[in-house]
DNA sequence: CCCATGTGAGACATCTTCGTCTCATCGAAG
DNA sequence: CTTCGATGAGACGAAGATGTCTCACATGGG
């Protein structure tokens, strides 16, 4: 089958890749391409013919982190329902992608003056105006910026990834204990 | 003067290139010895006079960084007045750490399974400490764990770090953002 | 069966960074 | 002024990573 994988977008081998390049990658921003490839369960020479470099392989995955980030923002459907039930059903839709997410964004921050991806600046602009909205609804408090509620999203969900990943939380806490502190913080509150 | 700076624990000059040191390494973790050393104003071989090699150098920031940490730790006083009280004093004291916390955060993840400086281990058990006291008195929530809510406290500050290096939030701001979402979280509640 | 494609292994030159060393210079102490 | 210590600049080899290339091999299609 020459002509096998063009059926879709991507080559289900270099999409394997990409996952566990990531899933390296996350653990070990370092990693060497032989590394990487030794992950991947290739040799060096095949992951050079796959993606021409170390550079090309970090856009691939920051594409794919992107994909999988909108494709969790339009799962959240954001718009519906109330602020809360759209920030949990994120939350939710991110958990997949948290590691990937967790390596683009500490990676990000090398880029000094670079132009970021572009497609970022949009799925930046899409998670603040979700918290923008919840303020002008009176769901969420207007004292702290969407700005800084978006960050603290992304680094919370990195923190969330990498305390699992640490094994100093359980898996199974990821979405809850993001959610919760985020939506609640830690102070005790009459409601509960 | 030839045993000048040797009345404190920390020459001057030593001092002054860990900050720069710092700095610099904040912004762009991967940075070079050389550039290093440009950013301290001195040269190469002066950097590695002061500090056997790259391992030296970055050891000397976690001995800063920890050092600085359970400083602000100390002048939180974090048992006294209520949980609150300390929490806020914590974050106004670690403020000016920041940046250097946000390295050393990131950089520990490089560590696989390496022996973190057991300095760390103390700090953590502080913070998780103080989080399991406010808990105990009612003032913190007890769905979410200290080990998590630490790891939280460190992941937000690293984050408001960034983002005022990034400009995306006024560096005024910092201690409120971080305090009041710990706190508090997004939701806007009835007491406001 | 034969061929084409993709692969793994490895060789290879190149590049970057590192750590060390030398040497000329500067400044302060004596 | 002289001397001693610290510094900056630069040269140097070592080590590691990268990107390219070749070659043998395996597999699947014709």
């Amino acid at each position: 089958m020459s002509h096998m994988g063009y059926v879709r977008l991507m080559t289900l081998d270099r999409e394997q890749v990409l996952r566990s390049a990531a899933a390296l990658l996350t653990r070990k921003s370092t990693a060497t391409m032989d590394e990487v490839a030794k992950a991947a369960g290739i040799g060096r020479a095949t992951l050079h013919r796959h993606f021409a470099g170390r550079d090309a392989l970090v856009k691939a995955l920051e594409n794919l982190g992107l994909q999988e980030f909108e494709a969790a923002l339009d799962a959240a459907r954001l718009d519906e329902d109330t602020s809360e039930e759209g920030l949990r059903r994120l939350i939710a839709a991110v958990e997949p992608s948290a590691g990937l997410m967790s390596f683009l964004v500490n990676e990000n921050q090398l880029f000094e003056g670079d132009e970021v991806n572009e497609g970022w600046n949009r799925a930046d602009a899409r998670v603040s105006a979700f918290f923008r909205r919840g303020q002008e609804r009176g769901e969420f408090r207007i004292d702290l910026t969407p700005a800084w509620l978006t960050e603290a999203l992304y680094g919370l969900v990195g923190t969330g990834a990498w305390s699992i990943q640490a094994g100093r939380v359980a898996a199974q806490d990821f979405q809850y204990m993001i959610v919760e502190l985020l939506l609640g913080g830690a102070r005790r509150s009459v409601e509960q």
